[in-house]
RNA sequence: GAGCCGGUAGCUCAGGGGUAGAGCAACGGCCUUUUAAGCCGUGGGUCGUGGGUUCGAUCCCCACCCGGCUCACCA
């Protein structure tokens, strides 16, 4: 017996041994828990003797003929529990008998100290609330030291209930994931942004720059797209003068899958009226130093072995001149395409398929200048080209009040002055949804309507995007995105 | 999409042209303060899938599937 379709069918004969006993896992409804295994431990003192209860997922078992030890573990903490035959009697102790590893039971009993002075529960009544069917990857542990577990990859992103419970690195990954997401929200909220939902399903998915999911509505016959920003909808609400708005939802794009990168994933924008973009970017800095206090509780923090310190301003460069110390590449040699692409070429990369000296600039910054940016820095003035939604910069007609916030090598925020002239936001549209009726799938399509708020009038405006999926990486020393994706989009195992 | 690496028992892994091993888990026995409990015993595998080479393939070759990493892509 070993296959686990034989544990299974051995496992559910057990389930009905227990039912003629009376004992039926399946209709408890509850168990008292008095105490947490922390709390008992605490208290040790005022509680010996005393009689506790709790419940927990049984994670080690230790019989020894007519007495036993098992450990049951929730919410992390683990308690043990001694049982005798001679102190629960002979029904309970062959109920005891049909407990299996990984049963979710309910104990009552007193508080004692074992030989070995562990604080343990001295069981005097015990219930099984729900048996397991399967023999579970719960490892052994002790001291810190690991042993079996669940480590394969994939198993852990498909069976995430299973990662959870055997690995407890990744259940503290996707709490710190939870208390990032909740803290951002509570600093908004304390700061009087209005929290708002927009469209998931839109008739043109524009915004930002990638290829959209497309669906169907069977009622309208209509080809809905999934978003893949949340930035035109925010800024129409700019315009009906809500002056703080923000959404934290889901946005989908049709795109490789990577460390970095996952089909569906959680932006933040936010919008703020009357701001320029230095605000912003204070603004990043306070909500960063917010988060950290609540994840770390404090402004200052290790993460991967890199102390990062959130508690100063961010460093403030410009991207050109950036690209100049770390490419070796003049700012005079990105003014046209046919000089940049030289430059490419002198530093043995691919030019080719380049169309823009905005892209080419996107480029140098990625592969020269991210790796450089561990302490948290804003990285100002990009290129219009890539920029379609950004005020123009005074005095560069090229650039714009644009920047970006790295950390530990990785954007984790973007933001800009919003151009708020209707006739220039027409113009950089159309150019895009030109591009995109060439057959440029990331390009962005025209918003009519987009284009008559703005001509309504929208104030000057600051706005901020942050993939939280990446800050939640950034605050967790998560090195893949999927740890911090509860479910991550995966391929499907069964093709028939 | 390309390159590299991986897929062997429920889990963690080793092995390697003659149809497979370990530890944990499981099953049976002993054990009334153990804690990676211990001791004795037992069972369990389409070696990712499909082809090919071979007397013989889990091992070698090819294709495919799933995953990981790197690159490309992702403003």
């Amino acid at each position: 017996m070993s296959g686990d379709s034989d544990v299974r069918s051995l496992r559910i004969s057990k389930l009905e041994r227990l039912r003629e006993l009376g004992h039926d896992p399946y209709t408890f409804e509850e168990h008292p828990q008095t105490h947490t295994p922390e709390e008992v431990r605490a208290n040790y003192s005022s509680l010996e003797g005393q009689t506790v209860s709790m419940a927990g997922r049984v994670t080690a078992l230790r019989v020894m003929g007519k007495a036993a030890f098992f450990d049951i573990t929730k919410d992390a903490q683990r308690m043990q529990v001694y049982v005798k035959r001679d102190d629960v009697g002979e029904l309970l102790w062959e109920v005891f008998g049909l407990v299996d590893l990984g049963d979710i039971v309910g104990v009552t009993g007193e508080v004692f100290k074992t030989r070995t002075e562990e604080i343990s529960i001295h069981a005097r009544d015990l219930k099984v609330l729900a048996k397991s069917l399967h023999v579970l990857p719960i490892g052994k542990e002790k001291d810190g030291q690991h042993w079996y577990g669940l480590s394969d990859v994939e198993e852990r992103y498909r069976k995430r209930y299973l990662d959870l419970m055997s690995n407890l690195e990744s259940r503290e990954i996707l709490l710190a994931r939870s208390r990032v997401v909740s803290a951002t929200r509570r600093f908004l909220d304390e700061r009087g942004f209005i929290e708002v939902e927009t469209p998931i399903l839109e008739l043109e998915a524009g915004g930002a720059a990638a290829r959209p999911f497309i669906t169907y509505h069977n009622a309208l016959d209509l080809e809905l797209k999934l978003r893949i920003s949340l930035e035109l909808h925010l800024k129409r609400l700019i315009v009906g003068g809500l002056d703080k708005v923000y959404e934290i939802g889901r946005v989908f794009r049709n795109e490789g899958i990577s460390t970095r990168h996952n089909p569906e994933f959680t932006l933040l924008e936010l919008y703020q009226a009357w701001v320029k973009m230095e605000d912003i970017e204070q603004l990043v800095e306070e909500l960063c130093r917010y988060v950290a206090r609540e994840v770390y509780g404090s402004e200052v923090f290790q993460v991967r072995g890199v102390t990062l310190d959130f508690s100063k301003p961010w460093q403030r460069v410009d991207l050109l001149t950036e690209i100049e110390k770390h490419a070796g590449v003049k700012p005079s040699e990105l003014q046209d395409l046919q000089s940049a692409k030289s430059a490419m070429d002198r530093l043995g990369l691919y030019s080719e398929d380049e169309t823009a000296v905005g892209g080419i600039i996107e480029k140098l910054l990625e592969r020269f200048v991210e790796p450089t940016l561990i302490q948290p820095t804003f990285v100002e003035n990009y290129p219009i080209e890539t920029s379609p939604l950004a005020k123009k910069h005074p005095s560069h007609p090229s650039l714009t009040r644009r920047f970006e916030g790295y950390v530990l090598g990785r954007e984790v925020c973007n933001a800009f002055s919003e151009l708020n002239d209707p006739i220039d936001q027409l113009e950089r549209m159309q150019r895009q949804h030109k591009m995109l009726q060439e057959g440029d799938h990331e390009a962005m399509p025209l918003d009519e309507d987009f284009i008559y708020a703005l001509e309504c009038g929208m104030p000057p405006t600051g706005g901020l995007g942050i993939g939280m999926d990446r800050l939640a990486m950034t605050f967790s020393g998560a090195e893949s995105i999927r740890d911090v994706i509860l479910f991550p989009t995966m391929r499907p195992l069964e093709q028939d």
